[in-house]
DNA sequence: GCATATTAGTTACTTTTGTAACTAACAAGA
DNA sequence: TCTTGTTAGTTACAAAAGTAACTAATATGC
C-alpha cells in the first residue's frame, strides 16, 4: 500500500476509540454507582425492560455467551437484584426477575443513559445523528447489507 | 424515565456493537495469520508507519499504558518483528525498530486494513461516511467540543 | 557528592473474559 | 424402558487486561 495508511482514520479503530470513549463515560453510573460490570448492567436492561425471562433468552437477545450471562446473573443474585424460580415444567431452567431493588437500579440507570445519549446527540445535528446511527446498525450487523454482500 | 428506553438505540451500546463487530472480522488479518493480538498490531503499525520509537513513545501516541505495550513489544520480539536497541544517552529506554519480516507483516496488513476500510466504507455514501468519520472522532474526544463542553 | 524525586520499563497480583468440559434435565426413537 | 442426543446452566481452566509495586537509570536540589 504505502498511500501512507492512518490508524486514525480506519473505521474499526475510530469505532474501538469511540466505544471505549463513551463506554467509560458511562459506567460510572452502573459501575461507581452500583459496583456492576457491563454485562450486569445488560442483564438488568434486559428483565427490567422485558420483565421474567430465562438466563437462555436473555443471552439470545442480548447477543451474550451463556457462560457471561450465568455470571452475571450469579452477581446480580448476590447484589439482591433479581430472584430465580425454577420452571415446572423444565426444571433445568430458571425465569429470572428483578427485586424491588433491581428495578429501582434499572430505572436509575436507565434515565442516566437517557440523559447519556441525549448529550452525545446534542453534539451534533438531527441529520448527523440519524447517519450515524444508521451506520452503526449497519456496521454491527443489525440491517440488512445490500445485495452483493461478499464484496 | 420510562418513555421506554430502548438498549438498541443507545449509542454506547451501538458503538460497541458496531466496534465488536468490525473489529472482530478485521482480527484474522492479524490474529490468525500472525498471531498478534490487537496492541501488538497498533505497535507493529506505529513503528512501521513512523519508525523507530521507544515503547514510551508508542505509548502515548497510541494512548496505551505501557504496561500493555510492555507486554506486546515482548510478544513482537518473541516473533522476530522487532529488535532493541539501547540508546547511548539513556540507559532506561530503547529504540525499537522492525525487522524484515516484521516489516512485510506492517505491509500486509495495512494493506488488508486499507481494503477492509475501502469496504466498510463501500457500503455507505461519501457523505454518510464523513458524518460517521466526524462524529466517531468527536465522541473519541480528539475533536475540540462546542464551546459549552459542560452540558 | 549525596539524598531525593522522577522516568523507563518490567514483574507480580488481581480481575475479567474466553473456551471447554461438565452436570442435570428433558426429548425421541428403538 | 433404555439408549442416544439435545438443551440449560455451571464450573474449571487458560488467556488477556488492569492496577500496583518494583528495579534501574537519570535528574535535581542541597
Amino acid at each position: 500500500m504505502d498511500q501512507e495508511f492512518e490508524l486514525q482514520e480506519f473505521l474499526p479503530y475510530m469505532l474501538n476509540q469511540a466505544a471505549e470513549a463513551s463506554g467509560l463515560a458511562f459506567q460510572k453510573h452502573y459501575r461507581d454507582r452500583y459496583g456492576m460490570l457491563r454485562t450486569e448492567w445488560r442483564v438488568l436492561f434486559h428483565l427490567g425492560r422485558y420483565g421474567g425471562l430465562t438466563a437462555t433468552e436473555i443471552g439470545t437477545r442480548a447477543g451474550v455467551h451463556k457462560t457471561k450471562i450465568s455470571r452475571a446473573v450469579a452477581a446480580l443474585e448476590a447484589k439482591r437484584f433479581l430472584t430465580r424460580t425454577e420452571q415446572a415444567r423444565d426444571r433445568r431452567s430458571e425465569t429470572l426477575a428483578l427485586t424491588p431493588a433491581g428495578h429501582t437500579a434499572f430505572v436509575e440507570i436507565c434515565n442516566a443513559a437517557q440523559r447519556f445519549d441525549d448529550r452525545i446527540a446534542g453534539r451534533f445535528t438531527a441529520h448527523e445523528v440519524a447517519v450515524l446511527r444508521k451506520c452503526l446498525a449497519q456496521i454491527a450487523g443489525r440491517e440488512a447489507p445490500r445485495e452483493n454482500s461478499a464484496i
